[in-house]
DNA sequence: TCAAAAATAGATAGATCGCTCTAGTGGACG
DNA sequence: CGTCCACTAGAGCGATCTATCTATTTTTGA
């Protein structure tokens, strides 16, 4: 089945749209790259480099979505998840020479103001993100209120971290947050335990 | 003196930039904007759209940067500040229609990985806000170490929330990045008057 | 006042952009 | 065996990209 070529399509297209953003990078460059042949990417996305544009961004801010639900297990420990968490995102960061951070940021900033439909695709991404965030909190124990503010903090350290680890090329925004992240999860773990409690 | 086309295509750059990115904005579309002679962008900027987009990564960080000195001045309650910083960044990104957050942000995810001179000119930038925050909160009081790691946080937790405000098109995020970063200051300050009294 | 320098003005080069088009290939199925 | 259809293949279109070029106008300073 060639439904290959489309999948090298995305997942080529979806490495150099968080690197070099979704202006930055040509249909041409794609194709070649994802060595695929050239009519094959109006064929699998007749609604050209935009529809492209919304599938990889859905398609991978799904997958990396994934990752919270890898890490915050039910029945683990959050705080202990949350530090992990922000580890193996400054790992994964250093590893690839601080080229792939968030696959999603490059093109939201990006095309919020240009292109509805993909703001809209990114909208939805970060939606996903936060309701599994908030899922993931609210199963540890915490109120359905405070895990929806940890998700927000959670998310938006993560996201502003990524920014000034790729441009100062030091993986010490991440870990600086994640543990600002992680005392914050501690806190309301200790909270709620304490309300428990009496 | 005729240097006023040359700051009308600075600022201009920097508008367009931040809203569409510096690949998805065009030379030609930035003199048109600025009611400026096509010749007089090569005149002033000799070393092209890449000098230009370095000079702009510069003024509008160093502008916003003033932002940070501006809000915690000496003498200040910090966790007032901060309180006020997250709610004016919030105003700002709604009033401009959820167009205008972070001057660099967008630019630094497209060059950091394309344009060295480029990003180092963001992080030139994202270092003296660092720089700054640190030195404000050690005037309020804060031991150095502790200081750096909550203008870490600070710088972080904004543009990560900007990256969801822009797409969502909510300030949700900014408030609620914004109330955590409050309670780690006053986390902290707490803390160092404890000590102080002991 | 006049020459030099600075800035304006825009035509145009050469490359690249996203995209359309036609032709051809290979395999599945009647 | 022949037909159909998904996919491959790439030439080429018009538009747009950045940048250079020459010519002209404006400003500056001796």
């Amino acid at each position: 089945m060639a439904t290959e070529t489309r999948e090298r399509i995305v997942q080529r297209s979806a490495e150099l749209f968080r690197r070099q953003g979704f202006a930055g990078t040509g249909v041409k460059q794609i194709v070649a790259e994802a060595s695929a042949p050239f009519g094959s990417l109006y064929h699998f996305f007749p609604g050209g480099k935009e529809q492209l544009g919304e599938e990889v961004i859905r398609t991978s801010g799904a997958l990396y979505g994934q990752l919270i639900d890898a890490f915050y297990v039910p029945g683990a420990d959050p705080v202990a998840a949350t530090r992990s968490f922000f580890a193996a995102a400054a790992v994964s960061v250093r590893e690839s020479g601080y080229a792939d951070a968030c696959p999603i940021a490059t093109v939201a900033l990006e095309v919020s103001s240009t292109s509805e439909p993909m703001r809209q695709a990114c909208a939805d991404v970060f939606d996903g993100w936060l309701d599994s965030a908030t899922e993931r909190l609210v199963e540890c124990g915490l109120p359905r209120k405070r895990s929806r503010a940890l998700a927000f903090e959670l998310i938006a350290a993560l996201e502003g971290a990524f920014v000034l680890a790729r441009a100062l090329r030091s993986t010490e925004p991440i870990e600086v947050a994640g543990a600002a992240v992680t005392g914050s999860v501690r806190e309301a773990i200790a909270k709620q335990r304490a309300r428990r409690a009496a």
